[in-house]
Formats: structure tokens, C-alpha cells, sequence
RNA sequence: GGGUAGGUUGAGCAGGUGGUGAGCUCAGCUGGCUGUAGACCAGCCGCCUUCGGCUGUGGGGGUUCGAUUCCCUCCCUGCCCA
């Protein structure tokens, strides 16, 4: 049955438009919603997964697999593109959506993570990061300026501000080093951004430290942001204190209008519990990936298809999963492409697990808008699958 | 028949001219991947009752305290010559 809902809340940017449709309950059972994102190439429903396509590309997905696997935005990445084939190229050739051939919302990662996570040669400065390719080992500099200048070159629905992400492990005087460098950049991102038919997000730090996180959150939602990021957190945090930093930054943002959006994080149960906290978008690698590495989800679980056990299996990986992969082809065949190193298993696996990962964030919305998320909670999480190995040591330690 | 190069864990190779063999790459088995330097990475991969034990460098014999290594012999494979 239907629950008290609170008032509805919209956002109205210049570019972008937000609406809740349906709020969470009155009754504080959860924080989940449903809400509509407007962009300028068209309209998410959130809560929404976004595939990522780092290189202008979702991994072994042409762009018509990505929309028939469900998915109504895609993320891309800044650092990647500006090293190649360089965001001028890209703007020169008309833009990302035209150069990758993708006619929906795109949303920009800002780079900071890359910057970041490539690890070994970088310097971080109070100004911006100089880093050396990956490539080719040139050396480049990374400012806010100019990660909002290559967002907007590329031109991507939403721009994200250029920020410092540290390990959730890290020691609390680097955490807040970074969030207050995160902060600062966040106002030079703002004030570099120009481009009238793109959003801004801001992305909120402060680790796992409870009054770093809640003080970034409240820095970052004081600001004109047209959506508001939870960075730093797809990392070697444990899922407790994963959720206690949700709860805690969806807390300080409550009466905020705009979306949220936990990057990162993909598993299902993942996504679950944070749309459960509060969370409207996210973005990962891990249903692509894991599908890569012959992993497949399906509801309950996770079907590793290397396993010689598959190799004589006739049944499709998911009986009513209507990906081109289940429509026709059994495991027994999708482990043989793996073993045989056909590159038809990774297409055919990611559009399953990209298939299976969207449809879950479906069925989410669907409860939502029913008013029985709650409700149904029990069997989502089922649906969700079992623990990852590294929680079930958690659980066992 | 003569000559020659070889026979090492499923395959292909290393190594080793007296002092406790077993490394690499495939293949095989399993696990992990969360704002993608990831179609990747890690572990296992002779046998067993696995904190240990046993076997083991084509077979057999010999020398030796000790042989994969030296000697004899046989078998098998490739190549060359008859």
C-alpha cells in the first residue's frame, strides 16, 4: 500500500531540471525516491545506473547495445579523452555525442580520479595536479580551469567539478587536506564554467570522517551546483562504513532539490542500499567489468562462466532475461567463446550484465513509484545477490 | 644398416657435465575485480591420510657416500646418409 509521501521538490537550473516525483516517505522507512532528471539530450529516471564509457566507448558495446541494455545515460571520461584523442579533436569533429555516436545524456567525469588513482608520477598542488601520461609518460597539468575547459570542449550534458579523491583509508590529516583542496577547486570549477547547455556538479569529499563528510557536504550544497556528487568512496571502506557516510551525507543534503549521485559504485546490492539512503544517480565499472572477466549477475547471484561446469550447460544464463545473450545462446556456448577467446563473449556478456544491472535499477523505480519500496526491500535485496567475498570475510572476521 | 640431435610435471620449452631437480609459456582448476593504465590480476596446477610424507629428469644395469649429471645397454622420436 501506498505511504505518505513528503512534498514533491523540484530543481530548476539553467540547463538542467530535477523533479522528485515521488519523495521518500514521511514515515522515515526509507530515503529513497523517484525522480526525473532533465538534461539537454534527454530525460533520466532516476534512481539510474550510468554505464561508463571511459574512452568514448562502453567496452565492447556499440552504442545501440548500450541503449538496448536499458541505459538512458553514460558517463565519459575527461582525463582519458583529453589524452586521446584530445577534446579539441573531439570538438573540431562536432562534439562527443556525435563523435561516439551516442544521442542521449552524457555525463563527464572530471578526471580527478584518474589524476589521482594513476598513481606513481603525479604532484598535487594547492593549484592543480601535474601528472604524466599514462600513454606516453608527458608530462601534463591538470587545473580546475582546465578540466572545466576540456569538459566543456567536449560537451557532455554534465560537466563535474575537478576534485581530489584520497583513499577512505587515508590518515585524517590527508582527508581533510584533500576535501579543503576539493572545496577550493570546487568554487574555481564553478566560476570557470561557462557553457550555457551544460550542467555543473560539485562533488563532495571529507572521507569516512563523519565531520569532514558532513562539513564538505554542507561547502558543497551551499554552492550553485546543478547536482551534487558523493566522491571517494568506491574504495577499500567496508560497506558499514560505506552506508554510515551515505546516511550522513544524505542527511546534511535532505531538503536538498538536486540530484545525488554516489560515484562509483555499481554492484547490485550496492545500488540498492544506497538508493534505500537516498541516492539518485551512479556510474561504475564493475557490471562491465566483471562481465569482461566472465562474470555474469543474474537474480540471486553471480554465474562465473570460466567454470568448466558451464561448458555442457544448455540453459541461458538467465531464463527471462531478454539481453541478446539470453535470447539465444546457452552457457554452455558463452563459456566456450570465454575459453576460446572470442570476442563475441564480452559483448554478449556486458550487454547481460549491463541488461541485468539496469533493469534491477528498474524494478527499483517501479517499487518507488508504487510506494512500496519498503515493502518490497526483502525481495530486492534477494534479487541483489549474495555478498561479495570480500563482505563475507567481513562478516566472518 | 650408419651418422646425428633429442627423450624433463597435459603440451611446448628452460635448466642441469656428481651434492637434496622441477623454472617458463600455454592448456587446466579456482578466486578477485566498484568516478576503467583492467578482454585484467592473483593463487593452484606429479601422488597422498598435506604444519608432513612419497614419487620423479625414457627403461634396465653399473661406478659412487651420493647420479638428472659419468659408463654400459635397450627402447622411442626427428633429421641426414645409405
Amino acid at each position: 500500500m501506498n505511504q505518505p509521501a513528503a512534498p514533491s521538490t523540484s530543481f530548476r537550473g539553467r540547463v538542467a531540471r530535477f523533479d522528485v516525483l515521488v519523495g521518500a516517505p514521511a514515515d522515515g522507512s526509507t530515503r529513497g525516491r523517484l525522480g526525473r532528471l532533465e538534461l539537454p539530450h534527454g530525460v533520466v529516471e532516476t534512481p539510474q545506473f550510468m554505464p561508463v564509457g571511459t574512452n568514448a566507448a562502453v567496452k565492447a558495446l556499440d552504442p545501440e547495445d548500450v541503449a538496448a541494455a536499458g541505459a538512458s545515460i553514460i558517463l565519459a571520461n575527461t582525463y582519458h579523452l583529453y589524452l586521446r584523442p584530445g577534446h579539441e579533436r573531439i570538438a573540431r569533429l562536432g562534439g562527443l555525442h556525435r563523435f561516439m555516436a551516442w544521442d542521449g545524456p552524457i555525463l563527464t567525469d572530471s578526471g580527478g580520479f584518474q589524476v589521482v588513482s594513476l598513481g606513481d608520477l603525479r604532484v598535487v598542488d594547492d593549484d592543480g595536479v601535474t601528472f604524466r601520461s599514462h600513454l606516453d609518460g608527458s608530462v601534463h597539468r591538470f587545473t580546475p580551469e582546465h578540466a572545466i575547459a576540456v569538459q566543456e570542449a567536449l560537451g557532455a550534458d554534465v560537466a563535474v567539478a575537478f576534485d581530489q579523491p584520497v583513499p577512505p583509508s587515508s590518515s585524517r590529516d590527508v582527508v581533510a587536506d584533500a576535501t579543503a583542496r576539493t572545496h577550493r577547486w570546487a568554487e574555481r570549477s564553478l566560476a570557470a564554467h561557462r557553457r550555457v547547455d551544460q550542467a555543473l556538479f560539485g562533488i563532495v569529499q571529507g572521507g569516512l570522517d563523519p565531520d569532514l563528510r558532513a562539513e564538505s557536504a554542507a561547502f558543497v550544497a551551499a554552492m550553485p551546483f546543478d547536482g551534487i556528487c558523493l566522491g571517494g568512496l568506491a574504495g577499500d571502506e567496508t560497506t558499514a562504513e560505506r552506508e554510515a557516510t551515505i546516511d550522513l551525507a544524505v542527511g546534511v543534503l535532505a531538503a536538498d532539490p538536486r540530484p545525488r549521485y554516489l560515484m562509483g559504485l555499481g554492484s547490485p546490492a550496492d545500488l540498492l542500499e544506497a538508493v534505500h539512503r537516498g541516492i539518485d544517480l551512479f556510474d561504475s565499472v564493475l557490471p562491465a567489468r566483471v562481465a569482461r572477466n566472465g562474470t555474469l549477475w543474474v537474480p540471486g547471484g553471480k554465474l562465473n562462466m570460466r567454470n568448466s561446469r558451464f561448458l555442457d550447460d544448455p540453459e541461458p544464463v538467465q531464463a527471462d532475461c531478454p539481453c541478446p545473450l539470453c535470447r539465444r545462446f546457452s552457457r554452455a556456448y558463452l563459456a566456450h567463446l570465454f575459453r576460446a577467446g572470442e570476442l563475441l563473449a564480452y559483448r554478449l556478456a556486458t550487454c547481460h550484465n549491463l541488461t541485468f544491472t539496469l533493469d534491477f535499477m528498474a524494478r527499483i523505480r517501479t517499487a518507488l513509484r508504487a510506494g512500496t519500496f519498503h515493502a518490497s526491500l526483502p525481495e530486492l535485496r534477494s534479487r541483489a545477490g549474495r555478498l561479495s567475498g570480500r563482505e563475507a570475510v567481513e562478516k566472518s572476521a
